[in-house]
DNA sequence: CCGCATAATCGAAACGTTTCGACGATTTCG
DNA sequence: CGAAATCGTCGAAACGTTTCGATTATGCGG
């Protein structure tokens, strides 16, 4: 593997006048950067990350800690995860798994070895072990989502009350009344996961506001669960005319299924909105109206806090994305 | 943060003490060792990554490429990211998690500035440029999955054509004779992934040495295409009384709803095996009987081999891991 | 034409480890 | 009982960077 030297040697100069041309940090002249330059290209040099750890201030690696609960749907998991590596290689930041068990002490243990600069946590419930932590360990970090105790802490989360007031404002504004919401699994509101709680009380307070009637259901994935949850919703609603759905892609399909079955079209006999998604809906038959989890947009921006906070320049502080809404056709007004 | 030097004065010797009382690489007298074993509990000190990988040979990092290719089910991509993670942990190493671009362009990086020890590679296709790459590199590195040209790479994965045997076998013992195959996405079977036209070959050189009819159908995972592909098998196979499922759990749940539709029932109209699952059958409806793809077992020997590899102790060969069979009562023999 | 700011380059120290060789102090053994 | 082996410890070098002064060459105003 090329070094430094080997550069300075090839170029024919000092191995900080080499550093130099590299880091930009001090002037040098255009035919030694040329010179340095080609060397750079002949050997195929890249400074070695251990040294430049060691000596530098920086390792330019992430954290991410991403465990994954029982509830937790992969697919959504994943793409967090590879919406953080996509953002963090944009500030040439490379990241670090930590997961499981390790998702907690591997914090510890990354950051008093100093391999990584900051943290970025993943699915975080209401009383997470990793928010004191990060608290603890002064290390910049950033969380996606919102725990119940944010002080001290950067958050970044899309709006999920917003978001739940739209799914309510545009079903009322089209002239319904009954509303139905599908959630996640009840192991995810039991758990003390954050926002899925967020948005059936939210749902159900704008409901209340605007005086339409809302009921809720939980359901698990299989299938039962799911015709057992509709079935609770209808009973409670029986003129319901529109129904949001916030829970895992195969759940909503299955619905889809079962509307089919019983011949309630969409948005003719129901309109239906697809909260807080994070697989696209225009695939789905009919496609749903969707206000999107933007996986990329908090990551992204996750990873900017994070740097800024690397920069020494920002608070902790809670920042929430506002929700939109597409619309794909799924919803219409009621006519009676 | 702690270093080397403090846990020294705390424990009154000299670094080199330290460092060896630590590795255990020299004889150290139990009094001194348990002073220094104290000074490190007390200033809660670990080694610096930085130091370490500049001095020692060993990073103690490990590089994962998984790009997510379109077609590829992100649970299952997950499950062996995570599996791949664990795994390492046991022998006290940490994943680098390369994607999307990066996945190829990372490796070159990541090696070259020596950060990582060793690679991992996810869900290779036919002709992967990786390959190419890690075997130019000459990194410790090991793929899950099998490529076309497996020349000089260290290689881990499930017996496909074994699986599919096993699947052809067990249903022509039971009286079948004729047996349907549904696919992946065809965009899989195109773009070069291994493992599916691996098994799918296998599966009907194995049906015509048994004298059964065979047929496959390759299925998206949307709810027309998968009605369509069973479609297809049925009208060239009349006579079906067998299938074998190869796909996505969205898509074999789909089937299985199909067939509640159609009053055809499990098993006792139609057996059915999930070949090569990496999600749990026991809770569709009914349970399926399945050979799983072990990603925990692949990935925990992925990661044995790099480190027998990075031990200088092995050639570069290719692996396969037996298929097992679990019955959950999806099949049945024929009754005329 | 002299002194001075500026540009371009260099040498050396420092980062925190690991590890080699050295050196007393014991122990072993012929 | 003396030489040799072993044990426990230490100092110093090395890993490959970055960065701080220092040094030399260059251009400029007075």
């Amino acid at each position: 593997m090329a070094t430094i030297h080997d550069v300075a040697r090839v170029a024919g100069v000092s191995i900080s006048t080499v550093s130099y041309a590299l880091s930009g940090k001090r002037s040098i002249a255009d035919s030694t950067r040329q010179r340095i330059d080609d060397a750079v290209q002949q050997l195929g040099y890249l400074p070695n990350a251990g040294a430049r750890m060691l000596k530098g201030t920086r390792t330019n690696i992430l954290a991410v800690s991403a465990p994954l609960h029982a509830g937790t749907y992969a697919p959504a998991h994943m793409t967090f995860v590879l919406s953080v590596a996509t953002a963090a290689r944009e500030y040439d930041y490379d990241v670090l798994l930590l997961t499981q068990d390790e998702a907690t002490s591997g914090i510890s243990r990354v950051a008093q070895s100093s391999l990584v600069d900051g943290i970025i946590l993943l699915d975080v419930s209401n009383e997470d072990p990793r928010t004191d932590l990060v608290r603890r360990l002064g290390l910049p970090a950033t969380v996606v989502g919102v725990p119940a105790e944010t002080d001290g802490l950067t958050c970044v989360d899309l709006d999920f009350e917003r978001a739940a007031e739209m799914c309510v404002e545009r079903l009322v504004d089209l002239g319904h009344t009954d509303i139905g919401l599908l959630g996640q699994a009840p192991l995810v509101y039991k758990r003390g996961s954050n926002f899925p709680p967020r948005f059936r009380s939210a749902f159900a307070q704008m409901g209340a506001r605007l005086g339409a009637h809302t009921t809720f259901a939980p359901t698990d994935e299989d299938s039962a669960s799911v015709v057992a949850a509709f079935d609770r919703i209808s009973a409670a609603l029986p003129e319901m005319t529109a129904l949001v759905m916030h829970c895992n892609e195969p759940v909503q399909s299955m619905v889809l299924e079962i509307l089919r079955q019983r011949g309630i079209r969409v948005p003719e006999d129901l309109s239906i909105i697809s909260a807080c998604s994070t697989f696209d809906t225009d695939h789905l038959n009919p496609p749903l109206d969707v206000i999107p989890l933007p996986a990329d947009k908090s990551c992204t921006r996750a990873i900017a806090l994070t740097m800024e906070q690397l920069a020494g320049n920002v608070d902790p502080h809670v920042e929430l994305i506002e929700p939109t809404y597409v619309e794909l056709g799924s919803t219409s007004s009621v006519t009676h």
